[in-house]
DNA sequence: CTTATTTAGTATCGAGTCGAAACGAAAACC
DNA sequence: GGTTTTCGTTTCGACTCGATACTAAATAAG
């Protein structure tokens, strides 16, 4: 196992992964829970979900729905039936929920990678986005890409909408085609 | 945030922090145990204690204490106290523990990173490497690199034993050379 | 039009994480 | 010798997490 060997490499993954599971116990929020709220923050409104929180996080859907719970109690997040299908739920941010993401404990984070230089962005994305896709794809699950990547997003719709989504039907806007997509499936 | 920037690279960190963690429930062991049963094997005899291993995850000592407790408890890690220090205790696995280690659920991970491509695998490292250190001195936190690659590593030591650590002061076999230390201090 | 069957979400249980805090014992400092 | 630091443990409370069993709504099959 040396310096550049894939065992190096799998054991960085694993460390980095805790320390920024380890830096997101903040704000009374648990590492999960931010990433619920991240989730609910940046899901299109076909996918703001428990099922798809449950897909996306690869937990069981009871884990899920404590967390979602406990999020709940705190005032973050909303629960409402969908009436289209009364089993389903559509999750939202409170005011509250995204007055606290501003204070998300992932932006240092993202402060090391701005600190990066190009070119070490680029390989960490490359790596981390291929390897992301192996690995879903072994285990059957979901991208959860944005919406605008999406082999059924229509740029340019005839009728006035600015987009449209080919698989469920629907007219997007310009905020759906960045959001996250439980149905994307990527060009 | 577009596919390319901090934001969805860091995002990306976080989900396959959690994929690789999720991964990790196995063979009746939770992820931190496995972390910390991986750490046992790698590290030096100079690092193989309680205080070392809450270093190197980043927790609190009473955190750890609990998971080695739940580790001995299923027979996969001693634990002895230092006659040298009697305050430390010092880790060693078991053979039970060897023998579990062999079936580490991190080998998916490393089989994907095999997986791709000289040229993504060493960006992938690079930028990983990078990140890490940079967050590490952020936090004041120690980098837990290979011995070889110390400072106080002396390849060649006149009297007979293979190598040398100038910093503690004690002679070291090959095997030592390639452990994990927590004294560590890059070139 | 019923009767399966699948799907969405919930509730409960037990083991264990995790930080915080308080503690005892050994070592280091002065 | 007395104070302070360091190493490790224990206890507490909130919460995760998988497993399991459950309800209700939608869908499929007869």
């Amino acid at each position: 196992m040396n310096r550049h060997s894939p065992e190096h490499t799998a054991a960085l993954i694993e460390r980095i992964g805790r320390l920024v599971s380890t830096e997101a116990h903040a704000e009374g929020l648990l590492p999960v829970q931010w990433e619920a709220l991240r989730y609910v923050q940046q899901a299109n409104r076909f996918s703001r979900t428990p099922a798809a929180l449950t897909a996306y996080l690869g937990l069981t859907k009871g884990t899920v729905s404590q967390t979602l719970n406990a999020l709940e109690s705190k005032g973050l997040v909303n629960k409402q039936v969908d009436p289209k299908d009364r089993r389903s739920k559509q999750l939202s941010l409170s005011a509250k929920g995204t007055r606290l993401l501003q204070r998300d404990p992932l932006s240092a984070t993202v402060a090391a990678i701005d600190e990066l230089g190009s070119a070490a962005q680029n390989g960490l994305n490359k790596g981390l986005r291929t390897f992301l896709t192996l690995r879903l794809t072994a285990q059957d699950r979901q991208a959860f890409g944005q919406c605008a990547d999406c082999r059924y997003f229509v740029a340019q719709h005839p009728d006035g909408a600015p987009h449209y989504c080919g698989l469920l039907q629907e007219k997007l806007t310009a905020a759906d085609a960045q959001a996250i997509c439980y149905e994307q499936l990527p060009k």
